[in-house]
DNA sequence: GAATCTCAGTTCGTTCGACGAACTCAGAGT
DNA sequence: ACTCTGAGTTCGTCGAACGAACTGAGATTC
């Protein structure tokens, strides 16, 4: 934390933090998928829960099945006509962590250490973090430094 | 994965992602956070490896110190006058999990699976991975389900 | 078989923030 | 006095977000 001085990684070219940023990193895009993590499919009731403007939303959900993270899927409600809604593939399911990662700094920074919402493990019930590891044990985030793979 | 629904959880009021993502969701404001992570800390070198408009940058930095996650430090440079630089402070640094799970994604499914970067532990130089857990056993993602907190 | 309902998108005028080049400013060196 | 450097500020332009209204397909109702 103080001074020891994390190596000055050259951080410009081709860090996949960047690449990934740009493909979803705005606040939509998040906020969207976050929805679908959720388990709302539907473009109305997406619209409806963020307050999203219907243009911006179509644009959203377009840049995310361009991408591979989600996909359209058609559903039918009984009675109604054949609709399509919107999934995660297995592209976005892998995003939890990034999800998960905002929702623990919020819980903790934002809501004095504990959010609305538990992330738990489907089976057992057994509520689930996000942690940095290395090896066996759990490390603090200032225990960390960025290096280079040559 | 499938279908079993994941209990359509009430996502809309406060939310911890819905705080997090509107505090520092913008691409930019990610970016720098990765500057200072990196060891950027000077307005001019910030500047210029993210290419960001200087009157952006001044507004995000701005942002980042008034959230407690960065801070103005004084620096001075043999001579040279007396200047400001930023550091992230004990709340910035706790958002490198979100930096790392942005950083993973994006190695897998940008990157090929390795990305230029590697973070290690700093006093024994071993790998630092992300991972969700519970209990004392990794999880994975589609594992999970989100709760209600009561 | 015309009218109506629902949900998923599109259109388009307004508004707001990003972009970027040029400018300012403080202080130290020459 | 002049210059040099790093950290901002200014401001005109331009593109993207906003949001309210419109379109369109198919199923139900009268």
């Amino acid at each position: 934390m103080s001074h020891p001085e994390p190596l000055r990684t050259p951080p410009s070219e081709n860090c996949s933090i960047v690449g990934t940023v740009d493909a979803l990193g705005d606040s939509w895009s998040i906020l969207v998928l976050r929805e679908l993590f959720f388990g709302v499919h539907r473009f109305n009731d997406i619209q409806r829960d963020l307050d999203i403007s219907r243009s911006v939303l179509t644009n959203r959900l377009n840049r995310l099945v361009d991408l591979g993270v989600a996909k359209v899927v058609p559903y039918q409600e009984p009675g109604d006509r054949a609709r399509s809604e919107y999934r995660l593939t297995r592209k976005g399911v892998a995003l939890l962590p990034v999800m998960v990662a905002l929702m623990q700094w919020g819980d903790r920074y934002l809501n004095d250490g504990n959010g609305p919402v538990a992330l738990r493990d489907r089976a057992t019930g057994e509520a689930v973090r996000l942690e940095l590891r290395t090896g066996d044990r759990p490390v603090e985030p200032n225990e960390i430094v960025p290096t280079v793979n040559t």
